[in-house]
DNA sequence: AATGAATGAGATTTCATTCAT
DNA sequence: AATGAATGAAATCTCATTCAT
C-alpha cells in the first residue's frame, strides 16, 4: 500500500524532509551567510547527499520560496494573535515591535535568513527575487496607523512613513543589532524601541 | 625618472583609475544587485580588461573596502558640516535625517552599492566582512544624543536604541523606499521622517 | 504456488508490463526526442515509479534493446508477408518501400524511436550501440537484388550499394520528411519513391 | 598597441583558437559519438582547460553552431564550384555525389559530427535545434532537377522526393557506410552511388 | 600601465541506479 | 510486485585570479 498523502500529494516523510532541509538552509544562512550557503553546505548540514535537496525541491529557488513561505508562516501565526489580542492603537504597537522581537529569539535563524534572502536574491537580471515573495504587507500597518489618527489615538504624523519606519525598526534595525552582538538581549532591546515608538505615535502636547 | 607620487606611493593616474574603477563597481552593484556584480561586468562598464582591476587592486575584496571607504568619506564630508551648522540638538537630529537623505541623492549609485555590500560580503568563513569596514559610529550621533539628554533639551529615551533606529532609518528605511519607487520624491520623504524623530526625542509632556 | 511462467522464466504480469514500458518508452524517444527521454519522462508516461523500470530492465540499455528488438519483430512481421506475396522482383522493392512506410504509419513512435536510438545509442566508451542490435540485415535486400539480377530482370547496378540506399531511402529519407512535416502524406511519397526506384533498379535500355 | 583584430572583433589568436577548439569538438564527437563529447572531453583532446572553451564560446550551443558554421562553409567551398564547373544536368547530379563523397574524405571528422549533432541536439523540451542552423537547403537541388526535366534533360520523377533522396544518399547512406567500415573506399562508393542516381533521373525508354 | 588569454575551484542541476520496506 | 527515497557521478557554466607579453 502506498503510503499516506496529505493534501498536495505529499507524504508524511517527504513534508519532514522537506522541513529539515528547510531549516538546515536557514540555519547554514544566517551562519554563514547568504553567498557561503550553497547546496552543499546545506547538504552537508544536513548530513544528506546535494541531490537529496533536488529529490524533493525542484531547484535552489524553490527551497529558498519555500524557507520564506515558512518563515512568513510562523511569523504570521505569532504575531497575529498578539495584535489581535490589543484592542488599544498603541498597545497594538508596542504588541507589534514585541510580538516581532519574540519571533526573532524563537526563529532566530529562519528570521536571519529571511533577511538575508530578502537583500541578496536577485534575479538573473539583477532585480530583486523577493517581489514574487509573499513578505511585506501582511500585516497591514497602515491601516491600523489611519483608523488610531482618525479616533484620535494618535498623532498627526504620515501614515506611510511611520508604517515604513516601523518595520524598518521591527526587522532591520534588531537585526542589525543581533548581529552585532549575537549576545543582545533582544526582549528589553524591544522594549526600548517600543518606547520610543509610543511617544512617537502619540498625540502631540500642545507645543504652544 | 619615475612618475611623480603621493602619500601611499601611489601616483596620479593610478588614483584616477582606482577612483573610476570603484565608481563603475558602485553602478554595477547598484543597478544590477551584489550578485551580479562580477569583476568582469564592472570592467565592462569601465572599458577596461578584467585584469586591469586585478592590477589596480590586490583583489575584489580590496575593491569593495575603498568603495564603502571612499563612500564613507563622501558621507562624512556632506553630513558633517551640515550637523556642525546647527547648535540646537533637536535640529542636528533632523539635520542627520535631510543631510543623509541629500547624500543619496547626490551618489545615489554609491549609497546603494553600499547597503548591498553591508548586507551581502562575507568571509569565507561566513560572517559579515563589514564588521572590518568603516561603516557606522563615524557620526558618533550617541554623544550627541547624550549630550541633549543631559542638557535637558531631549527626552529620557534608550541613547543606544535610538542611536540605531535614527541611523537604520537614514539608511535603511530610505533604502528601501527608494528601491520600491524609484521616483519617490527623497526630500519630503525625509522631512515626514524628521518630524516623527523630532517628536520621538522631545521631553515627554506631563503624563498624568 | 508461484505463477504461471513462460520461456524465459518471466510470468504474464511481467511481460505485460515490459511491454507497456517498452511502449511508453518509444513515445518518449519520439516525442521528445532521446536526449530527453530519461527514465523519469518514461516512467512519468507509464504512470509508475522509476525504480519499477529499474526492476523488470536491468539497465537501460536492456530496456533500449528490447525496444529496437520489439521494433524489428513487428517490421519483420508486417513488411515479410508483403515481400513473400510478390513473385516479381521489381514488385518486391516497390512492396519493400510503400510496406516499410505503412509500417512508419502504424507503429510511427516505435519507428521514430528506434531512428532516434540508431544515432544516437553510444558505449561509454563512445562507439554505436546498433551494431550489437538487431536492425539491419533483416530483411535480405541483398539477396534478393542478387536474384533479381541472375535472372536478368534487374539491371547491372552495385548490389550492396543498391540495398544501402533501399534501406536510407525507406528508413531516413522517409523519417526526415515526416518529421519536416507531420502531416505528410506518406502513401503517395512512398509510392514516388518506388518509381523512382522501379526505374533505378531497371535494366538499363541500350544506350546508343 | 592592442593585437590586430579582424572583422567581428576577434583577434587572430582568438581565432585560430576557435578554430582549434571547433576541430577538436569535431574530432571528439566523430569518434566518441555526441552524448560521450562533453567539454571535459573536448578539453582534453585540445590540451586546454575547460574554461577556456567557456572564455572563447559563450556556451556549448555556440560552439556547435560555429561547428557546423565552419563545416557547411567548407561543404559549400567545396561542392559549389564542382557543380558549378558542369553545364551538364546529369553531370552535376553526379559531381554532387562524389563531391559529396570527396567532402567526406578531407573533412571526415567534421561532417561526422555535423550529423551527429543534426539528430542529437535538442531544445529543453524535444524539439531539434538544428532549425536554427544552416544546414540544408543550401544546394537548391530542387531547382536543378526541375530545369533538367524542362529540358527534357531528364525524366519524369517527383521533383521533391528525388532531392530528398539525394540528399539523403549523400549524407545519410554514405555516412552510415562509412560508420559500419571506417575504412570503406569512399570513392568507388561514390561512384556506385552516381550511377545508380544517373539511371534514376534519365528519360525513361519508350516501355510500350 | 595594460591586456588577452588561461586557469582551477566551485556552484547548480540532471540522471541512471540502488536499497529498504 | 512495487515504490519512495537516496545516492554519486558527471555535465555545464561562472568567476576571481594569474601570467606572459
Amino acid at each position: 500500500m502506498s503510503p499516506r498523502t496529505v493534501a498536495g500529494g505529499r507524504t508524511f516523510t517527504d513534508i519532514a524532509r522537506r522541513a529539515q532541509i528547510v531549516q538546515c538552509a536557514a540555519d547554514a544562512i544566517a551562519e554563514t551567510g547568504y553567498a557561503n550557503a550553497s547546496m552543499a553546505e546545506i547538504a552537508a548540514r544536513a548530513g544528506i547527499a546535494k541531490s537529496v535537496i533536488s529529490y524533493h525541491f525542484a531547484d535552489k529557488n524553490e527551497l529558498l520560496q519555500e524557507l520564506v513561505r515558512t518563515a512568513v508562516t510562523r511569523y504570521i501565526e505569532l504575531i497575529g494573535p498578539r495584535l489581535d489580542a490589543e484592542d488599544d492603537v498603541r498597545r497594538k504597537i508596542r504588541a507589534y515591535i514585541t510580538a516581532s522581537a519574540d519571533y526573532m529569539v524563537v526563529h532566530r535563524s529562519m528570521h536571519l535568513a529571511v533577511v538575508e534572502i530578502a537583500f541578496h536574491a536577485t534575479t538573473p537580471d539583477g532585480r530583486p527575487r523577493l517581489d514574487s515573495m509573499p513578505l511585506n504587507a501582511q500585516e497591514n500597518l497602515e491601516e491600523i496607523l489611519r483608523r488610531g489618527q482618525e479616533f484620535g489615538e494618535l498623532g498627526d504624523f504620515d501614515v506611510r512613513v511611520m508604517a515604513d519606519l516601523l518595520r524598518t525598526a521591527a526587522h532591520q534595525t534588531m537585526t542589525l543589532a543581533l548581529r552585532a552582538d549575537p549576545a543582545l538581549d533582544l526582549t528589553s532591546y524591544a522594549s526600548a524601541l517600543a518606547a520610543i515608538f509610543d511617544q512617537a505615535i502619540s498625540p502631540q502636547p500642545s507645543t504652544p
